[in-house]
DNA sequence: TCCTCGATGTATCGAAGCGATATGTCTGAC
DNA sequence: GTCAGACATATCGCTTCGATACATCGAGGA
């Protein structure tokens, strides 16, 4: 999860550890923070599989020469990154890997954002249906707090998924727009994207057994 | 946080690990989910400290005799409750302890709720002010996905303050119902604290160093 | 002028928690 | 009868986190 997002920003431009923490903890804004004690190990062993170079530009350009070590993507990096993001299984609409594959969605392919969304939507509505019989079926057992709580708790996924749809709908009309039935005639259609990066299959299950 | 959440249910009866840990899930709903990999070892731990006696009920009226250990609540360890319900310090207002300490509401005294309540809103302002500044400042430096991303988490945090709100309000009418005005004159000041079962000082800081 | 304070920057460590899983029993549906 | 699935306890290795140490830089006040 953090070396997506790390790949993902490192492919804008090299940068060292400290911006790379700030900028994660921009761009995901609300969703997660990240901390030192799992970005530097993880950078580490990026540059061990050679996804990244570490150069140790001390005084670049700069006067007193503070040690600061720049991260570029290698090819590697690069290849790695593309394989990464065009992965649309499950573990992709968990919560936490949700906020970041989204945070990158414009590096991803059309048909895995949908995948991805679809997915996302499914999970919380799984979510939402285990809450609401929880709450019908034993309203009286709990305090008035309690209820409180997970009355409000219910109407975040709601709204969560009220968000979801609403996407997915935008997506479904660009996709339209930009690609029409894949398969058949295709009368004149505008010049379209080359076929996801990877196997996309049906949108049941598998990967990630 | 564990430990609150588990003696505050063993309050209410005793009970043994799976049973626990379903109602730790339904309680706390949407926020957290606790795994038997913190359940037991905190449950051995509050057994070591006496504030919980763990018996090995094997077969008691039940017939065959499915090992089941049934923990309850010791005199100590009502008292450690009682204690860590009259805390109101920062660490209440972080984001999962709070959804720990809302839960259990109903036991805790009015004064330390409207501060937990207060504390956590003021929390989630910060984070409100901070998310706006970034959108507003950096708002070009992003792509849409990023962008809907940060839109999306300011109005979750949005919707939260106001639910907060509310709930102050009406903790504050509850209060000034069930009991006015403790000390003086108090002119249009809101009806202040009751001095809580411990210290609580000036809502700045302090506890939690 | 000097000195402190806060931001920048890299790095590590111990404690804690999680997920997966092994083991076994009981209940109910077919 | 038997087989799936809920009930129940327990562990273990791996990851991750929060705190912290250390050091330099820029700005601003005494």
């Amino acid at each position: 999860m953090l070396e997506l997002a790390v790949l993902a920003l490192l492919s804008e431009s090299p940068m060292h550890g400290y911006e790379l923490r700030k900028r994660l903890n921009t761009v995901l804004g609300t969703f997660h923070r990240f901390s030192y004690g799992s970005l530097y190990p993880c950078l580490r062993k990026l540059a061990a599989e050679s996804y990244v170079t570490a150069d140790d530009s001390t005084a670049a350009g700069r006067l007193g020469g503070r040690s600061r070590v720049v991260y570029t993507l290698t090819a590697e990096g690069k290849e790695r990154l593309a394989t990464l993001l065009g992965e649309g299984g499950p573990s992709s609409w968990e919560d936490e890997m949700f906020g970041v594959r989204f945070a990158f969605f414009g590096k991803t392919d059309a048909a895995v954002r949908l995948r991805i969304l679809e997915g996302r939507r499914g999970r919380l509505e799984e979510r939402r249906e285990k809450v609401r019989s929880a709450l019908t079926r034993t309203r009286e057992r709990f305090d008035s707090y309690t209820l409180e709580l997970q009355r409000h708790g219910l109407e975040s996924v709601e709204r969560e998924v009220r968000w979801l749809t609403e996407l997915i709908e935008t997506e479904r009309a660009e996709t339209g727009r930009t690609q029409p039935p894949p398969t058949a005639v295709s009368a004149g259609l505008p010049p379209d994207l080359p076929a996801a990066p990877q196997s996309i299959g049906p949108p049941g299950a598998q990967e990630e057994p």
